[in-house]
DNA sequence: ATGGGGACAGTTTTT
DNA sequence: CTGTCCCCAT
């Protein structure tokens, strides 16, 4: 079962106080608070539009401000108009600041949601036309690889060599390109030991039987609707007079013919996004939909939004500089009224347990107020990071010095094992024929009902064309099991039974009830207002969490998550009471699945540079610009072009997100997967422009200044950044060791190199790597053959004389 | 049926 | 150096 928000109602947003307040303030009150841009972006509301929305520069705002516009002038009843959004939160916060705008009385709910959730309750009205019953299950990818698996099984190959996870990768790849099995063409054919499609065909096919679709379905699933039935397509073609989409440049092929086949009715689409912000390629975004916004939608209006209102004239330099070195882009800089404010930041570190160390006392310093912005507090500053693993050695360092933290990422709520165990349980009481659910839960707790039971109770199952449940009750009856297992096996069914009748019982046939007629689109409002709450699912959940031994188990257990798990299920409970029923809360799970729960709270926040698009800090901490990792190597190995461009996007994302002070780190030396080893900056610190980046000393053992010194560029920008570097104490330390400077060409990218003077031929140190021998030098960096490591590449900053080893205090 | 140990891989993530 | 998954011994 997926936990995603099926509901986006607008449910109680308007209040008939509001609705007196907005009479009073006037209609279009909100337009005189928008600039220029905003308010054209507002106001053209004929035709396509495609507004350009840099990062910081109000774009939500525009959006809610169009919508209320539109309703406000009577160009679109509020169920008329669809707006599709890439996450919840997204959702959740247009239709909050729609109602505030409109401050009630409107007549009807606009169509806001996600893809998805948009999706799903067209999908529930048309179900049938793609072969499925309107309450079908969505599955999350857990279930789709375990299906996967068993197919893969079942075809007799050896899973090992050909894992699931891979298969659901290729399958999403397909589905997010809107491929249905027999669209799969030519060397794709070929995909996972040829037989890729083959099993795409049968796992849909298996989707079928058990009436449930995954994620890429729901889009899908609809497309083939629209493409396959004229007379369904036209309808909703009419319907929707106008359509919103956030994040267009995170669309993916699906989304996209979506859009294009809905928007063909009354061509009044406007597309919000940045192509500079597009990081999410590797799941099947793709860039090109928006720059190809004009062709697809002629005469469409472009309008950009540039003006920023979150960051520092330096921040937003630093961001416009870097992210001017990739093509392909629309273009678009953004500017600030606000003068002044401090550079960004950039910093050399020896490891990355010593940038950490820094990180943290920077964070303290800041929250004592040594800066001239004053004391800021732990939840105003971030750390962004490009890979999970990075946070590692903040938590590590933030634990032991006290420093108050939290992480964002990491398992969603309703992916966490007790929770989907506990969901299973409920699926089970709801339908108790849906063997995914069975599957998981006949032996959790263990019941003594392992493979072997298992096999029995699935070839009964399958031999008579019964599910699981059914066949379990079959073996009892033919008394196929051993006595003891067939005693547990019945207190399971006989459980599952009860809990069943339980639910039944409590809401009579208010079964998801999808099926309207479609020929009154008159009818297409936004969902029902839910019945008065008596609160006996809530007994009727806890009793299955108890009857089953599902409490209990965790109780038992003595590993150190127990007590969290417990703590989980009974927030599971707790969310139970705002639904009426079961049923409504299977489908309303995603409420729950936000995890910027304890927000407010005093800690500092560390998350990826993905999790942190669309949202802002005053402090932001940028650490692990090294090439390999900040450009990740992997993405330049998959497509090296389109990679890196993505990667240089994401670093865009990072220093945007910036509103007061930007620091830039990297280290030299990084444990990877344990192996220690040598790190070269990244090359976007080659790009930022020197006259908006201000270099830290770093204090390193040996200099360790690496390209913070070996850092500018051409020009007057070139001359006050070597300034800067020539009056550091890190290049002081340098000189008195006998370094020479050097201008070096890397690139287009004029480097001030500070080229250590090491010979070809001597011993040199090395904090982790020991003692080696110089074979050569490139630029500002060293070949070194190390004594007890590998023949290295690395700058020579981080390096001492042989002789010197002794003054490196460790 | 179950838990311990060996083999193995190892970005980014929403719905 | 982790964490995960699977196999095999109990």
């Amino acid at each position: 079962m997926s936990g995603f928000d099926e509901d986006d109602a607008f449910e109680g947003a308007l209040s008939l106080s509001q609705r007196a307040m907005g009479a009073m303030r006037g209609a279009a009150g909100y337009i005189h608070e928008l600039n220029p841009a905003q308010r054209a972006a507002v106001e053209t509301l004929d035709g396509p539009v495609l507004m350009l929305a840099g990062a910081g520069t109000g774009k939500t705002k525009a959006l809610t401000a169009r919508i209320a516009h539109l309703i406000d002038t009577g160009r679109a009843r509020p169920n008329e108009i669809l707006a599709v959004t890439f996450t919840n939160k997204a959702a959740r916060e247009m239709k909050e600041r729609v109602s505030r705008l409109l401050g009630g009385g409107i007549d009807g709910v606009p169509w806001l949601g996600t893809f998805h959730s948009v999706c799903v309750k067209l999908l529930r009205r048309h179900a049938e036309l793609v072969g499925l019953k309107p309450n079908f299950t969505i599955l999350d990818t857990d279930d789709q690889i375990r299906l996967l698996k068993q197919l893969i099984v079942a075809a007799n190959m050896d899973e090992k060599r050909w894992p699931a996870r891979q298969l659901a990768g290729i399958i999403d790849g397909w589905k997010n390109r809107a491929l249905t099995p027999d669209r799969v063409k030519g060397a794709e054919t070929a995909a996972f030991n040829n037989r890729g499609s083959e099993l795409y065909a049968a796992y849909q096919e298996r989707l079928r039987t058990l009436n449930a679709v995954d994620f890429g379905d729901l889009l899908l699933h609809m497309v083939s609707i629209f493409q396959m039935h004229d007379d369904v397509l036209k309808q909703y073609q009419r319907w929707f007079k106008y359509i919103l989409v956030d994040e267009y440049q995170d669309t993916n092929v699906a989304q996209y013919l979506w859009l294009r086949l809905l928007a063909q009715g009354h061509r009044n689409i406007c597309c919000v996004g940045d192509d500079d912000q597009s990081i999410y390629g590797w799941r099947g975004a793709e860039v090109g939909n928006i720059l190809r916004f004009e062709k697809d939608f002629p005469g469409a209006a472009v309008i950009r939004l540039e003006q920023n209102y979150r960051s520092t004239e330096h921040i937003l330099a630093a961001a416009s500089r870097l992210i001017a070195t990739n093509e392909g882009r629309l273009g678009k800089e953004l500017w600030t009224e606000a003068k002044g404010g401090e550079k960004v930041r950039l910093i050399g570190l020896w490891d990355g347990e010593e940038e950490a160390r820094w990180i943290g006392e920077e964070i303290e310093a800041l929250r004592r107020g040594t800066r001239a912005m004053g004391p800021v507090s732990y939840d105003k500053q971030a750390i962004l990071v490009r890979a999970s693993h990075q946070m590692r050695a903040f938590e590590d360092r933030f634990l032991t010095i006290g420093l108050p933290y939290r992480v964002i990422g990491g398992p969603r709520f309703y992916e966490r094992l007790e929770i989907r165990d506990a969901m299973a349980y409920f699926r089970l009481a709801v339908s108790p024929d849906d063997d995914l659910a069975f599957e998981r839960v006949v032996n959790t707790p263990k019941r003594g009902l392992g493979d072997k039971a298992q096999n029995t109770i699935q070839r009964a199952a399958r031999e008579n064309g019964l599910s699981l449940f059914d066949g379990a009750r079959l073996v009892l009856q033919s008394g196929g099991l051993s006595g003891k297992a067939a005693g547990q096996l019945r207190l399971f069914v006989e459980n599952i039974a009860r809990w069943h009748e339980a639910v039944r019982g409590a809401s009579p046939a208010t079964a998801t009830s999808p099926a309207e007629d479609d020929d009154a689109l008159i009818e297409l409002e936004a969902d029902a207002v839910p019945p008065a709450n008596d609160h006996s699912h809530i007994r009727l959940v806890e009793q299955i969490l108890e009857d089953s031994g599902y409490v209990e188990m965790w109780v038992n257990d003595k590993t150190p998550e127990a007590p969290g798990r417990l703590e989980n299920l009974k927030e599971l409970v707790k969310a139970l009471e705002q639904f009426e029923n079961l049923q409504g809360f299977l489908e309303h799970v995603a409420l729950i699945m936000d995890n910027d729960r304890d927000e407010g709270d005093q800690k500092v926040t560390i998350m990826t540079l993905h999790a942190a698009k669309g949202l802002e800090f005053p402090i932001v901490f940028l650490p692990g610009w090294e090439d390999g990792l900040f450009p990740s190597q992997r993405s330049m190995d998959e497509a090296p072009q389109k990679g890196l461009e993505e990667e240089r996007r994401l670093a865009y994302v990072g220093i945007t997100r910036a509103e007061e002070l930007c620091t830039i780190s990297f280290a030299g030396n990084r444990r990877v997967y344990g192996q220690w080893q040598s790190q070269l900056p990244s090359r976007f610190i080659d790009e930022l422009p020197a006259a908006h980046v201000e270099v830290l000393p770093s204090g390193m053992v040996g200099g360790g200044f690496g390209a913070a010194s070996a850092y500018g560029r051409g020009g007057i920008e070139e001359r006050a950044s070597r300034a800067d570097v020539y009056a550091s104490p890190g290049w002081q330390r340098m000189q008195s060791r006998g370094v020479s400077s050097q201008p070096q060409r890397r690139g287009a990218m004029i480097i001030d190199a500070e080229t250590v003077a090491f010979e070809i031929g001597e011993r040199v140190f090395h904090k982790k790597f020991g003692y080696g021998e110089v074979l050569g030098s490139e630029g500002d960096k060293i070949v070194v053959a190390f004594d007890k490591a590998d023949t290295k590449k690395l700058l020579a900053s981080f390096v001492v004389p042989a002789d010197e080893a002794d003054d490196v205090p460790f």
